[in-house]
DNA sequence: ACGTCATTTGACCATCTGGTCAAACCTATA
DNA sequence: TATAGGTTTGACCAGATGGTCAAATGACGT
């Protein structure tokens, strides 16, 4: 009968660690840097289990990918929040800051991806990406039209924002050096937010 | 005598051959994923010999930076065209857009150095680039009191625009795929650039 | 207790990589 | 043309890496 046995918590344990190790050392050190032995280390376990799971660093990559993908796509929802250009901008910009702060290195391996020239996403940006821009550059095209924003070429505006969020996550060891060698605590993350909204709003409010 | 000789045309030659070879694979392929053969190859010439100008891949990876570090400190300096706030920071803007334009393999291998944390050039962060900000920071301070600015944080605008202008070296492929598969063309370009210092400089004008 | 299936792991392998070396090959100057 | 110093290159090496395998161990329903 083929029923979905409710079993696998010992997979789902190990298969979670993998990929939270792997996450921690393709980030570091990048696909090609990065050592299935060095994350199975990283995960507590021999090498020969990595394999046992994943059966290639490729697909284990791939499946970072996917959770990071997963999360991208949770912030990008908030775009909907409300029909209200600059809340909904807002609203947009802040999950972004947040995702950036909450998983810096899923943003990172993400960049590093699209740096790369997307091998392994491509088709994602083909379909998803393309439908999503599309989407909200009709919103923002209707927003401008309806006085609410200056007049702008919606992509411009979402690679301001996409790479001005990013960048808490991508440069956090250029903007600790620059902040004393300590990484930017909360009151000056959420400060450095509401600026990144004020400015960003600012420049294309009507 | 010890005369400076006008020589060494071919040692000269190599070394350029090899150091923009360098740049295109190591900007394609990271520091780990590089291989010395690959970047001999690209400069036409065989692995023994690149190891003959350069005995180790980093030391070869140092000098690409030190190119890339001169090209970022050149547009750096436009930051000082004027002594007017908005003047000033379009003047930067601009230089960095086209920075990013002209030369997106050095753009992409300072983000992927930055991002793996500096280790590089670390020394750099911590003494030219600390000082290039605090005088900018303050500069930009003095705008703000003679009310020229609004009220920010320096450094968020500074982030900004790094990130800003960099995205279109380093998301070059996800722009051109966002724009039917073809790079965005000149035309397309200078547009752009004029929007991001119109609304960079629109949210943070007074 | 038994049998079956999932899991664990050390040993192993082919391939690749950065780097070495010595011999061969220029090129120019005395 | 002899000689010296820069340059080129194929062959080579030690170590690392992704991946395999078979044997051992554990989990669990019957």
């Amino acid at each position: 009968m083929l029923e979905r046995k409710p079993r696998p918590t010992i997979r789902e344990e190990n298969e979670k660690a993998l990929l939270e190790a792997a996450e921690r050392v393709f980030a570091k050190h990048g696909f090609a840097g990065a050592t299935t032995a060095a994350i199975a280390r990283n995960a507590g376990m021999p090498k020969a289990n990595l394999h046992y799971y994943f059966a290639t660093k490729e697909g284990l990559y791939r499946a970072v990918i996917e959770r990071v993908l997963n999360a991208w796509l949770n912030a990008a929802s908030s775009f909907d929040a409300s029909e209200d250009a600059c809340e909904a901008l807002s609203a947009y910009i802040c999950a972004k800051m947040d995702l950036a702060r909450a998983m810096p290195l899923a943003s990172r391996i993400w960049s590093a991806e699209i740096m790369r020239g997307a091998p392994i996403i491509q088709d994602f940006l083909d379909t998803t990406l393309s439908q999503w821009v599309a989407k909200r550059e009709a919103a923002v095209r209707r927003w401008i039209a309806a006085g609410k924003l200056k007049p702008i070429e919606p992509k411009v505006l979402f690679y301001m924002i996409w790479a001005t969020t990013q960048q808490y996550a991508n440069a956090a060891h250029e903007i600790a050096t620059l902040n004393g060698g300590e990484p930017l605590d909360d009151a000056a993350f959420e400060r450095a937010k509401r600026q990144v909204v004020a400015t960003i709003l600012g420049g294309v409010a009507a």
